[in-house]
DNA sequence: CGACACATGTAACACGTTACATGATTTG
DNA sequence: CAAATCATGTAACGTGTTACATGTGTCG
């Protein structure tokens, strides 16, 4: 739901039109998180929906069709700003499910693939590093941005070598000496919801 | 495409049904990760149209119908573990927009926001601690979804106490001594698209 | 039998992306 | 006028969530 508020908190400041929103959210966001048109014009359609915004509908002549926030708009941002991100489902993230799939996967080399993932890592930080030096130091939007970016990669950096000591001390469980493979498919299947109708009967 | 990818790996281990998927999803993830039905459904029946999983169409009797990987699937599998997560277009996220928007807000007390979601941070961040340290000290899921969950909200903390800082610098900016308020609105209007039509024509 | 849990599936919606269609306005 | 640009919108698809409908098996 961020970009749909933070198109509410764009028209906050006074009428605008659908480019005009996606225009000022990239310039606010430092060019760093691209927002494609459709998104706005659909986005902002649901706002003028559901009454948080109201639309100058073609008043003056030409193409341009502005947009402003009605008051419940502006109770809607104000609510939305002191709430924080919901936290009780975490979001799933593709690389912490990548290292946890791998290091289950039999003949995959979890560690080559931790440090394959963790030289990208660092290279894309220092992308970020760059840009902020060739960024205007009063470009707000840009700096914080990409301090956000910088802080989520290098904590992915921690937790990748975290995840690499964990597993070096983990992984040797997963490779017992002289024990049948098929150990995995029993200790899996007895997680697995009880197998009933056709196979279920002999458990009884 | 991170559930997809989850799902097929689960099915390259043996074939599995549909509850089943889910139930290893979360098992897996530590119970962290929810992972509702309907997806497993629809993302199970797009892997069967896409051949990189096969049904056995109700061979055995009874309600379940069970999958399991093709070879083109194992290729899939295998070509995105090695591929590091885009990185070209960062995630939006909703906590970083919600600073940059309350920032630029007038009538609004940045700092008093970015304490509120620090300690809603923080708050979380305990959380995850005391569910590590009651968990099965085996339960390599958990531990590291948990942590990786850690790390991020570790990330989000620093990076409010930087934009803290950077916005005390800054913040006096936006508070001139004896500017017009009708500023602010010419710089943002001369950031937008040009206005054409009606209001342009007296511009040029 | 009836209640309950297991299992599959669909519908409706929000959000996000890509691509295309359609006008209006400016510019060469 | 023709081409390029600005501007709005729609279509199709993937992903994610919630809710509902339906069937099947077990158990009191």
């Amino acid at each position: 739901m961020s970009v749909r508020h933070a198109l509410l908190a764009l028209l906050s400041e006074g009428p605008k039109y659908g480019l005009q929103l996606r225009q000022e959210f990239e310039a606010r966001t430092g060019e760093i998180w691209p927002l494609n048109v459709g998104q706005v014009y659909t986005t902002v359609a649901r706002l003028d929906r559901d009454g948080l915004v109201a639309s100058d509908d073609g008043e003056e002549p030409g193409p341009q069709k502005a947009y402003r926030i009605t008051p419940e708009g502006g109770e809607e941002l104000a609510a939305w700003l002191r709430t924080p991100p919901a936290a009780e489902a975490p979001p799933r993230d593709e690389l912490v499910i990548k290292i946890l799939v791998a290091a289950r996967l039999p003949g995959v080399d979890v560690a080559q693939i931790i440090q394959a993932h963790r030289r990208h890592l660092v290279e894309t930080m220092s992308r970020f590093t760059r840009l902020k030096q060739d960024a205007a130091e009063d470009d707000l939007g840009l700096l914080l941005v990409a301090d956000a970016e910088i802080f989520r990669l290098e904590a992915f950096v921690r937790w990748l070598d975290s995840a690499d000591a964990r597993l070096r001390h983990h992984t040797p469980v997963a490779v017992p000496p002289a024990v049948p493979s098929t150990a995995a498919n029993h200790t899996a299947a007895s997680a697995a919801p009880a197998r009933r109708g056709t196979g279920a009967r002999a458990a009884r």
